[in-house]
RNA sequence: GGCCCCGUCGUCUAGCGGCCUAGGACUCUGGCUUCUCAAGCCAGCUACGCGGGUUCGAAUCCCGUCGGGGCUACCA
């Protein structure tokens, strides 16, 4: 049993390609099977190199690991179509000489004229089979000419039946698949020719891949009869439903972000993208939402996907990121969130800050739902030169402000021991209870003053963490404003 | 246009002829809790596209219809 995930990078992986990687992966790990790794770099117009990396690290930071393929290797390689050419002009070269292919001349003027003509005429779109049969003169006066044949397969009468996993049966009738196109003038091999050639050559058993490849499916099936495979040999087709963008499109940059590296960067978990884009076509059949990597390889059977499209819900992946980075450990959580903070210039990487920042984490990890929110709410600790945000600072310049500012100040400064209980004791009695405010008023000014906005961390704890000298002296700075 | 696929709350889904006055999750609304923001807890809103069959009985089976999507390349 072997599963083979075969993108072609035309650009960043995106949350289409990703959800198919992990039914890849999910259904290769839950079988014992082997995950094969591909890349379709057929299209060396649209493919870059630095795509094809981008897609390599994008898998093995998902954690969506394999078994064959770029970098691992393994005895069915290369894995990348474009050190494979021979092998294609190979089998397009078998396939002509025993007739099942044909050089084809027409040029893509003289195509697009005939698909005019169909399409006027209401018929059926598709090659016309012009050059199936050519004589010996007409491909002579062809050459004169100068032009360069494809080689286009022979779809032979009759029609393509194949069991799909996830939609059951499917026919096609041959009449609506023309002859197609197996390499070009200058003999460089198409989709059509390679993927079915390394699916057979890698030997795949499995194929699960985007609904959009449905219709070209007999195609890659008269592929593997040129080849001379037997029926039952052919590997097993599970074409999965579209994962689609709020408005009913095709996920694009419009209606969500779908490169997995702005994911990466916003402070997803690999986890919870896979959780979340798991949910997406398929469930495990209870209630079952939060699923770890390894459950979702134990549960996942392709039997469970489903025929009909999944719209992406952001908000949804958002909850689910929220629950990851909840039940991270604090140590996990401190590996994840160092980057971000780093990055955003909060702190340099120094052991002191550090340690204060793992300190910090419990407090702000049931309150963030994406690692991107850790620097905006630890900044305040680490601050050189403090001030409290624009839009908060009209919140404490009032008078009452002042005059719990004042009080703190004179609460606060006697304190021998600084610690969120003596802190809060001490604002207690004086604020609240002496002073008779309101909890939310009273701390709220404090918080300011302290933090710099009026959202926070729970402000004792965040006092305590800040220090006695630097949480007074934002104190008495916030007196001035 | 032709061919193919698809159709349960706003969204993701459970459901495979009676357990469904349709369950869960996210979102949204209201409330509780509360030092802010969250988290947590409680409550509420809202769905089987439509029309015919089959059946004692249909979200579940069949037909039609409407709607959505894909393909129709010397892209994949």
């Amino acid at each position: 049993m072997k599963v083979r995930f075969a993108p072609s990078p035309t650009g960043d992986l995106h949350v289409g390609n990703i959800r198919t990687a992990l039914f890849d992966w999910a259904y290769a790990r839950h079988t014992g099977g082997t995950f094969l790794f591909r890349i379709e770099d057929t299209d060396t117009t649209r493919v870059t190199d630095e795509y094809i990396q981008a897609a390599i690290d994008t898998l093995k930071w998902l954690g969506l690991n394999w078994d064959e393929g770029p970098e691992v290797g393994g005895e069915n390689g290369p894995y990348l179509q474009s050190q494979r050419l021979g092998i294609y002009t190979e089998w397009a070269q078998k396939f002509l000489d025993q007739k099942f292919a044909y050089h084809c001349y027409c040029s893509a003027q003289e195509l697009e004229a005939v698909r005019e003509a169909q399409r006027t005429a209401n018929v059926a779109p598709g090659y016309n089979g012009h050059c199936r049969d050519l004589t010996p003169d007409q491909i002579a006066a062809y050459k004169s000419e100068g032009r360069l044949p494809v080689v286009r397969m022979r779809m032979p009468d009759g029609g393509t039946t194949f069991t799909d996993l996830i939609r059951g049966e499917v026919s096609f009738d041959h009449k609506f698949v023309p002859d197609f196109v197996l390499a070009r003038g200058d003999g460089s091999p198409l989709y059509t020719l390679a993927v079915a050639v390394d699916d057979v050559l890698m030997k795949v058993t499995h194929v699960l891949r985007g609904e959009d490849l449905l219709s070209s499916t007999p195609r890659q099936i008269r592929v593997y009869q040129a080849m001379g495979l037997a029926p039952e040999d052919y590997p097993v087709f599970a074409h999965l439903p579209f994962v689609m963008g709020q408005d009913n499109a095709k996920l694009s940059k419009r209606n969500g972000e779908v490169s997995i590296a702005w994911y990466r960067d916003k402070g997803f978990l690999p986890e919870a993208i896979c959780n979340y884009l798991a949910l997406l076509g398929w469930s495990p059949g209870d209630d079952r939402e939060n699923v770890t990597m390894k459950e979702l390889t134990e549960l996942f059977t392709v039997e469970k996907v489903h025929s009909s499209p999944a719209r992406f819900d952001m908000k949804k992946l958002e909850a689910i990121n929220g629950d990851k980075i909840r039940a991270l450990t604090i140590d996990e959580f401190l590996d994840w969130s160092l980057p971000f903070l780093t990055k955003a210039g909060v702190i340099t990487g120094s052991a002191d800050e550090i340690a204060l920042v793992k300190l910090a984490l419990p407090l702000i990890q049931e309150r963030i739902i994406m690692l991107s929110e850790v620097p905006t709410m630890l900044k305040f600790l680490f601050v050189k030169n403090f001030a409290v945000e624009e839009d908060s600072v009209a919140k404490i310049t009032d008078d009452a402000s002042k005059q719990v500012l004042q009080r703190s100040l004179k609460e606060l400064e006697p304190l021998s021991t600084w610690n969120h209980e003596s802190i809060e004791a001490a604002l207690r009695s004086s604020l609240i209870e002496e002073m008779g405010l309101k909890p939310r008023i009273a701390f709220g000014a404090v918080r300011v003053a302290t933090t710099g906005s009026t959202i926070s961390p729970p402000l004792f704890e965040s006092m305590e963490l800040l220090g006695k000298e630097a949480s007074l002296a934002r104190i008495r700075a916030g007196l001035e404003l």
